[in-house]
DNA sequence: CGCTGCGATGATAGCATCGCAGCGGTGCCCTATT
C-alpha cells in the first residue's frame, strides 16, 4: 500500500474523513517521511486533521503544544468523539487526580495524543516523563503565538526548541492560520525546525468586504460604530482596545450584546461564547481575548471600534467573520489617536536591572545552567527571568545546549548595551508593523490588494469587494502599480539592505527589511537617489 | 500616547480651566484561604 493510501485508509477508517485536501495529505506525507512542516491553512479547513492522522500511523505517542487550556479541553473531547484512541491533557485547570490519570494512560500507551502548555515544557518532571515515553510527533498548534506571545507576553514559548532537541527532534508540525513572511521566519526559527516544507493556502477571503471609516473625533466614533452595528445584520463581533470599552459599547448596543474581556469571573466568560455560539447572544464585544478556538460559521461582521497592534492581528480578527463564505463585512473604525494605546500597550520598557540580575545568576554558574535553576536563583517572577534569559540568547551574550545557558567567555561582564541594541530592534519593528496599520487604515488603493501584498500574496487586479474599490480610488492608484515592484518583489535598499515590497501606492511603497522592519519610501527619492535596486 | 478623574486655582455666586497622576491587553501557573 502507498503512503497516500495508508493515509487516506487511516483517515476513513478511524475519523471518518472521506475525502483528504491536497494539502492536508501533503503535510501528512512530509510528517511520515519525518521532514518538519510548517502549515498555514483557514481555521475550519481541517489543520488538526494534519497531526491526527499521522499520529495514528506513527509508533509513539503525539505531544501537542497547545497555548490555552480551554482549547485543550475542546480538542481532547473532540478526539474522544472519534474512533481515535484517547487524547489527553496536562494542565493546572484541572484536577491533579487527572492529570496523574493522564501521565498513566500515556505511559502505558492506552492514550495517543498528549495536550500541554509551552509552561509545562519548562518543568524538568515533565521532560523526564516525556523522556521515557518518546513522543513520534511535536506539533505546535496556533503557532504564531511563539511570535505574537513568546518575545514577552508567554515567554516559554521561545523554549520550545531546546525541548525538541532533548526529545531527539522528532518530526516538529506548526499549525498556524495566520502568518506573514517575519512571524513565519519566527515560528521556523525559534522552534528550531530542519528545512521545513511550508504548505501555505492562500490567504484570500473574498467573501468578507472590506472597509474603513476615518474620524476625527471620538464621540463620532462611538456613535458611527453603535449606529452601524444596530442596521447590520447578525451575529457579529466588535473589537475595541480596553476592557473598559467594551463593557461601555455593550451597554449602548443594550440586550442583544455581550461584553467579553480577561477581567470577567470564567463562569461569565463561558457563558458569553456559548450563548453566541448558540445564537442566543447577537454581537459579542470583546478585548483581544476573545477568539482563539471559536470556529463559528455564521459570524456577518468583525467590526473594530479600535485598531489593533498589527495587520497580523487584524486579519486574525476579522477571519472570524464569514467562514460559511457568505457575505460578511470586515469594518475598521479608524481613528489616528487610538494608534497611542497600541504604541503603549505594545511598547515593553527594557528590565534594566533585571537582565543584569539574571545574567549575573548565570554567569556565577561555571558550566551551563537550566532556565529552571535560575528561574528558583532569582527573585524576579517566572515571566520577568524567562524574558531576560531570552534576551540574552538575543544579544548573543550566553551560550545554549540542550537547553541550558553557559555565559560566553567573550561576552562583556554587563549584558547592558548588547541587550539594548536587542530590545531596540524589536522595538522598531513593532513600531514599524503598527506604522502598516495606519497605512492599511488610510489607503486609497485596493484593500483586498494591500492586506494581501502583507501575507506576500499578489492580487492582480483591485478586488472589487471593498470601500476603496466602490469609490473607484483603488482604480486610480492600480495604474501606479507597474510591473516594477510588485507586492514580494526582492529589493535592496542602500541602508536597510535587502527587503520584499509590501505594498505600491501612487507615489511611495512600504517595504519590509530584514533589518529595519516596515519602512514607507517615496519613489521620487528612490529614483532620484537611486536607494533601491531589484534583488533577484 | 491619549483619556479620565481628581483637586487646586481663579474669578466672582454657580462654574470654568488647568495640571497632574494613573491607567490601558493577551494566560499560563500554583498557593493560601474559605
Amino acid at each position: 500500500m502507498s503512503r497516500r493510501d495508508e493515509i487516506r485508509s487511516a483517515a476513513r477508517k478511524t475519523f471518518g474523513w472521506s475525502e483528504l485536501l491536497p494539502d492536508q495529505l501533503t503535510a501528512m506525507e512530509q510528517l511520515l517521511e519525518s521532514r518538519d512542516v510548517l502549515v498555514v491553512m483557514p481555521t475550519g479547513s481541517g489543520k488538526s486533521a494534519i497531526y491526527q492522522v499521522p499520529a495514528l500511523l506513527r509508533p509513539g505517542p503525539t505531544l501537542v503544544v497547545s497555548p490555552l487550556t480551554a482549547l485543550q479541553r475542546d480538542q481532547v473531547h473532540q478526539i474522544a468523539e472519534s474512533e481515535a484512541p484517547e487524547a489527553v491533557a496536562v494542565n493546572s485547570a484541572q484536577r491533579s487526580r487527572d492529570s496523574r490519570q493522564a501521565w498513566e494512560s500515556i505511559e502505558e500507551g492506552d492514550a495517543e495524543y498528549l495536550f500541554l502548555s509551552p509552561e509545562q515544557l519548562a518543568r524538568e518532571d515533565v521532560l523526564e516523563r516525556l523522556d521515557e515515553v518518546s513522543p513520534s510527533l511535536f506539533v505546535v498548534d496556533e503557532a504564531h503565538c511563539v511570535s505574537a506571545w513568546g518575545h514577552d507576553f508567554r515567554p516559554d514559548y521561545l523554549r520550545l526548541s531546546p525541548v525538541i532537541e532533548r526529545l531527539g527532534h522528532p518530526p516538529v508540525l506548526a499549525l498556524t492560520a495566520t502568518a506573514g513572511g517575519p512571524v513565519r521566519e519566527d515560528i521556523v526559527r525559534h522552534l528550531g525546525m530542519r528545512d521545513p516544507v511550508q504548505v501555505i493556502t492562500g490567504f484570500d477571503r473574498p467573501n468578507l468586504y472590506l472597509a474603513a471609516q476615518w474620524f476625527a473625533s471620538d464621540e463620532e466614533k462611538r456613535q458611527a460604530v453603535v449606529d452601524w452595528v444596530a442596521g447590520a445584520p447578525k451575529p457579529g463581533l466588535v473589537y475595541t482596545a480596553t476592557r473598559k470599552d467594551a463593557e461601555r459599547y455593550a451597554e449602548a448596543l443594550g440586550p442583544g450584546a455581550a461584553a467579553y474581556h480577561a477581567g470577567m469571573k470564567a463562569n461569565e466568560r463561558k457563558d458569553v461564547h456559548e450563548r453566541f455560539l448558540a445564537d442566543e447572544v447577537d454581537v459579542v464585544v470583546a478585548t483581544s481575548a476573545f477568539g482563539m478556538g471559536i470556529d463559528k460559521p455564521n459570524v456577518r461582521f468583525v467590526a473594530h471600534a479600535s485598531v489593533p497592534e498589527s495587520l497580523d492581528s487584524y486579519y486574525q480578527q476579522i477571519g472570524r467573520a464569514g467562514r460559511d463564505g457568505e457575505r460578511a463585512d470586515a469594518l475598521l473604525f479608524f481613528r489616528p489617536e487610538d494608534l497611542g494605546l497600541q504604541r503603549f500597550l505594545t511598547s515593553r520598557k527594557l528590565d534594566e536591572d533585571g537582565v543584569r540580575e539574571v545574567a549575573e545568576a548565570v554567569r556565577e554558574h561555571d558550566g551551563p545552567v537550566a532556565p529552571r535553576q535560575i528561574d528558583e536563583e532569582v527573585d524576579q517572577s517566572h515571566r520577568r527571568v524567562m524574558n531576560n534569559l531570552n534576551l540574552l540568547e538575543k544579544a548573543d551574550l550566553v551560550d545554549v545546549r540542550d537547553g541550558e545557558f553557559d555565559y560566553r567567555d567573550d561576552a562583556p561582564e554587563d549584558p547592558a548595551a548588547e541587550v539594548a541594541e536587542v530590545a531596540d530592534k524589536q522595538k522598531e519593528l513593532d513600531r514599524t508593523r503598527l506604522e502598516v496599520m495606519r497605512q492599511y487604515a488610510e489607503t486609497q488603493s485596493c484593500r483586498r490588494q494591500f492586506l494581501l501584498g502583507y501575507f506576500g500574496e499578489a492580487l492582480d487586479e483591485p478586488c472589487g469587494n471593498c470601500d476603496t474599490c466602490d469609490a473607484g480610488t483603488a482604480e486610480e492608484q492600480a495604474a501606479f502599480a507597474d510591473a516594477e515592484y510588485p507586492p514580494d518583489a526582492k529589493v535592496r535598499h542602500r541602508e536597510w539592505g535587502p527587503g520584499r515590497v509590501v505594498h505600491r501606492e501612487a507615489d511611495r511603497m512600504t517595504v519590509l527589511f530584514d533589518d529595519g522592519g516596515y519602512r514607507t519610501l517615496s519613489l521620487p527619492a528612490v529614483e532620484e537617489g537611486d536607494l533601491l535596486v531589484e534583488d533577484r
